[in-house]
DNA sequence: GCCAACGTTGGC
DNA sequence: GCCAACGTTGGC
């Protein structure tokens, strides 16, 4: 034992990580309007496993517009609170509805995230395209991504940043 | 465990 | 609206 911090719990490093919404469905408006949203209704196991694992209140959220005229970073908000069971897969009504899923083993998980504020001006994928090779391994620029939730490298968070005009 | 079929995502 | 890419499902 010579490491004295083993016996110590390491600080853990703040998060990043990046948002879809389409702007129909949940805008950045629509969070600004809610302050704290729950984000329910995660389908994937990727992106679930991230919320699970390793998403953590004050973690800090790029909230994207996909699927939309300018896809585009549009806004900055922070995790507001870890992973719980995301009550949608237990609602019929819900088109989030998932009939295996069982209530002592739920299988989806969602976060909350809290609106921090909008960009001065979005940041288009198209202007992120245009700095690929800074921005190697940010997995929203990989071909075919769908991921809705995904991490992003403090690296690629802070130069992402300064992609905003002042 | 493989893989074809299918449904969905999301940029364009 | 198109279609590439991906995740999931289910037959075998």
């Amino acid at each position: 034992m010579s490491n004295v911090s083993q016996n110590r719990a390491a600080p853990r490093a703040l998060g990043h990580w990046l948002l879809k919404s389409e702007p129909d469905e949940f805008s950045i408006d629509a969070l600004a309007q809610c302050e704290v949203e729950p984000w329910s209704g995660v389908r994937n196991y990727q992106a679930r496993n991230f919320m699970r694992d390793d998403m953590r209140a004050g973690d800090r959220v790029l909230f994207y517009h996909s699927s939309c005229a300018q896809p585009s970073i549009v806004g900055l908000a922070r995790v507001a609170s870890g992973a719980v069971p995301d009550r949608s897969q237990f609602d019929p009504q819900s088109e989030y509805f998932d009939p295996s899923s069982r209530p002592e083993l739920p299988r989806w998980l969602q976060i909350d995230i809290a609106f921090e504020r909008k960009l001065r001006q979005p940041i288009s994928l198209t202007v992120l395209r245009q700095y690929a090779e800074p921005l190697q391994g940010l997995a929203l620029l990989n071909r075919g991504n769908r991921l809705s939730v995904m991490p992003v490298s403090r690296e690629h968070f802070r130069l992402i940043l300064t992609l905003e005009p002042k």
